[in-house]
DNA sequence: AGTTTCCATCGTTCATCGCCGATAAACGAT
DNA sequence: ATCGTTTATCGGCGATGAACGATGGAAACT
């Protein structure tokens, strides 16, 4: 029963986690800034606002959810902002899911 | 309804659709809900409201949720209800996720 | 008959989200 | 020193989300 709970501790966490995870990413504009920012090392917020069709502030919020959420990795620059997309924490979130998945289909 | 996509939009269709899959899953109570719908072929929304501690109309509404995601199928069996994950359109929504990873990991 | 059980839906309350305009800080250029 | 640019944050507003209790309908049990 202890390492029931624990289980169960576990399982809720794991799934508070990777509710979060999904959350930053349930947002079609910040899915297409995580496109935007697989295509090059790095860029600033002007770049995702020229892109979007966002105000700027709008644009600098998502952005925050991302970091938030660890999905991009944010560095002040100077002037600009540099975001950076953290692929091996997008991977891990797109590994979670798929432990989910297989977790589900065992029996099929 | 949308049958018609201009190519444009196409990008931006996908991040909509998978936006919607993974806001179907970005609760824990739901990710909670679909491992216990994995245990077992089907069950009725009171299997869930014993399990969980939350009120039956909760419970209730959080089905809906996946069933308008298309991740849990329904079928209203005679005085109970019969709720069954949909493992395949799990499956999708994991893809999905994993395929947005592997383009942005594409350079690494 | 009446009763219990299970369920979906309605209405309400409260919190959060998404978006915007405005603002101020920081920096570069003139 | 004064612009122009970039950025984060604030306040506000409408919309959505999440939770609950209450209600009513349908099936099953007494």
């Amino acid at each position: 029963m202890e390492t029931l709970l624990e289980d169960d501790d576990c399982n809720a966490s794991a799934s508070r986690r990777l509710a979060e995870g999904l959350a930053a990413l349930a947002h079609p504009t910040r899915i297409e800034i995580v496109r935007h920012l697989a295509g090059q090392p790095a860029c600033c917020c002007r770049d995702v606002v020229d892109r979007l069709d966002l105000a700027q502030s709008t644009v600098s919020q998502h952005l925050k959810v991302l970091v938030e959420a660890g999905l991009v990795r944010f560095s002040p620059d100077r002037q600009r902002s540099r975001y950076e997309l953290d692929r091996a924490a997008l991977k891990d979130l797109s590994s979670s899911l798929a432990r989910l998945t297989e977790d589900c289909c065992a029996g099929c």
